[in-house]
Formats: C-alpha cells, structure tokens, sequence
DNA sequence: TGTACATCAGTGAACGCGCGTTCACTGATGTAC
DNA sequence: TGTACATCAGTGAACGCGCGTTCACTGATGTAC
C-alpha cells in the first residue's frame, strides 16, 4: 500500500544504508535485492520504486559510503589515532562498516563505467581529505604523500583480511603502522 | 570418449591454468565452469572428471598463480625492476596474468575456509621470497619491510585500478614507486 | 604380436536453484472540490 | 472542514536466465590373455 513521503524517504534511506553494509562486507555479486530490501523492512518489489536497477543502486551507494566512513576517520583527533583505527583488528574484521575502498576495490574493475566513476571521484575525494590533513610542503607533494599512505593502508588492510591466523593478520597490520608512524606527522 | 594418460593430464593442466588467468581476470564468481572448461578446449561435463568441484578448483588454482607470478617477479634482475614492473600501467591493464594477490585479495575473505587456507600459505611464501632479497639487518627486520613492500604495492595496484582516468592510475603508480625506491636497497 | 574386453575421459542433455526484474493488484495518502 | 477520487509505495507471484552439478552414454585407450 501507499506510504507517506518521508516513510518513502525513509525507506530509501535504509535500502542504501543497508546495501553500504552488505556490499562492504560481501561485495556486489553475492548480496541479492531480495536480501537488501529484507534488511531494509520491505519485500524485492518495492526496491523498484527506489531505484532503476542494482547498479544504479551500487552507483550511489559508494559516494555514500565513503563520505560516511571518510567523515569517521576525520573525526579523529590526529593522524596517528586515524592511523591506528584504521590498521586494528577490529577494522580487519568489521568490513561491513569499515573502508569502502579496501572492502569494494577489487570488484570495482570488474563492474561498468559508472560504478567505475562513482569510486573513482570517492577516492579522489578522500586523497584530498587525506592531503588537506598533512599540513606541510607543497600541495603536489602532499597529495603524493596522501596516496601513498591510503595504497600502504588499504593494501595493509586487504592482506590482513586474507590471513588465516590472527598471527599472520597482526603482523601485518603491526608492519604497516610502523611504516606509517616512524616519520612523525601533523 | 577416452583419451591417453598425458592428454588428459595435459587438460587437468590447461583447466587450472585457464581458470586462473580468468579468475584473476573477473574473480572466482564471475567465471563459470563451463566458460573454464571451454578455454581448456572441453566441455563442462568433462570439468568433474579432474576436480571434485569448483571451490576444489580454485584452491588449487591459487597456489600455482602464485608460484608463477612470484617465479616472474624473482626472475627480475634488482629489487627497482621488480618494483617497476609490478607498479606499471602494463600490470594495471593486465590483471589476468598479473600478481594473484591484489587480483583476488578482495575476494578470498568472501570465500571457503579452504580457500582462505590457500590464499595465505601463498602470501607468506611470497613475504619470504620478498624477504630474503632483502639481504640485511635481522630476519625480523626483514620480514617486516616485506610486508611493509607488499601492502604498499598491492594496495597501489589495487587502487590504480579503480581509477576511471590514467592520469590518476598513473598518479598513484608514481607515488608508490617513489616511497618504494627511496631508500635504494639490495 | 594380435585380439577381446574392461576402463574411464569426455560429451551434452537435464536438474534444481537463486537471481534480477516485471507486473497486476492493494490500500493508504493526499489533493481537488 | 468534509468528501470523493486519483495517485503511487509496497506486495508477492511469476518470468527468464545462467549457474554448478549430475548422469546415461560414447568410443578410444590400454591391459589380460
């Protein structure tokens, strides 16, 4: 039956906010409508009145995604506290709400031009987030300094969710932030 | 119909060495057996005849993408031309014959237990083939620059090719090279 | 070496299943009077 | 403000499709004699 405008709001927002969630932890491919718009309250019919399609869906949700969990990491007093967030265990294992990049980055390339787009512009987003924060040197060098700490942590991050032992998860996580933290920073 | 000992232990081969240039290529969910099968020059029926099922396939497929690559990678003259040729735009384009962690990193934690199992006894193989062409200081110290070198390549990679424009692949190639070379090593 | 037969790699039709998407229908919303 | 009706968000059955897997069958291989 017919809903309010803002319960369709509403609605809307949860199917984002649930399809963020999902695809973060189990990517594009293995997470049906059915099972969003069930984790959103409804039932697969209604997602078409939210959205053109699933990837039209998957288009959106990275944007979102990334201002969500890039505001998280800037709430953070400095960068050593972002640093340490982000190579803990608790990150390895909470994928569903961590990086969308490390999460949804090998299955970028495999999705169409516009979900291609949509990650490129989040990420180019978060390098310059990243570079604003080291308040040093020129702005090129910033910025190269920005993409190297996001490739060390986001390959740190994907590696350690691979590991079958905490052991081999730990070490690398600890190697990481050692790299990242033995030049002192803003 | 029948066919001799080495014909078919020569399409056991061409199944595992199809599969893996095409799971690199579009990960283990998007390559169907019959797809595989075909690139092996057989159909899919014969698939079962030489793998029990599909998750045994990719279990096995990741061991030996990953000695070959590595095999590549060591074949390489110094540390900088190993380092070049990983952080190239030709390694970017050529996700199915390139480095089978950043290829399917992002999907393993998604899959079996098995799989996981596999995918991690090739990466600590890979850290120590990384860490003894690191022929100083401690064993300890060692391992972790490997690791330290790994993150930041495979996260580079990984990265690199999401992005939508080569001038941000390429820009995030150039800065990982640079931290990578820095410091000149062995 | 030659022959008869058991073996078994490969074929292709068929299966069950889950998925993305469509659509006729329902009934609450919200607007026109 | 009250009423009548058009709108449209949500439901759930149904679709077409591709996938992993099974299986009866085929015919070359390779072994036993």
């Amino acid at each position: 039956m017919k809903v309010s405008k803002e319960t369709s709001a509403k609605h809307r927002d949860q199917l984002l906010k649930a399809a963020g969630r999902l695809f973060r932890e189990r990517g594009f491919d293995k997470v049906g409508i059915a099972e969003i718009a069930a984790a959103a309250g409804l039932t697969h019919g209604a997602f078409y009145t939210h959205f053109e399609s699933k990837e039209a869906l998957c288009a959106e949700v990275i944007p979102r995604a990334s201002r969500r969990s890039g505001a998280a990491l800037e709430s953070m007093v400095d960068w050593r506290a972002s640093i340490e967030a982000y190579l803990s265990p608790k990150h390895v294992r909470d994928r569903a709400n961590g990086c969308p990049f490390a999460a949804l980055a090998g299955d970028v390339p495999r999705e169409s031009e516009t979900i291609k787009a949509a990650f490129s512009e989040a990420l180019q987003h978060s390098i310059d987030v990243a570079a604003a924060r080291l308040g040093h040197k020129s702005e090129a060098s910033r910025r190269e300094e920005a993409i190297q700490a996001l490739a060390t942590m986001v390959g740190a991050l994907v590696l350690a969710r691979t590991a079958a032992t905490p052991q081999l998860r730990d070490e690398i996580l600890r190697a990481a932030r050692n790299k990242l933290l033995e030049a002192p920073r803003t």
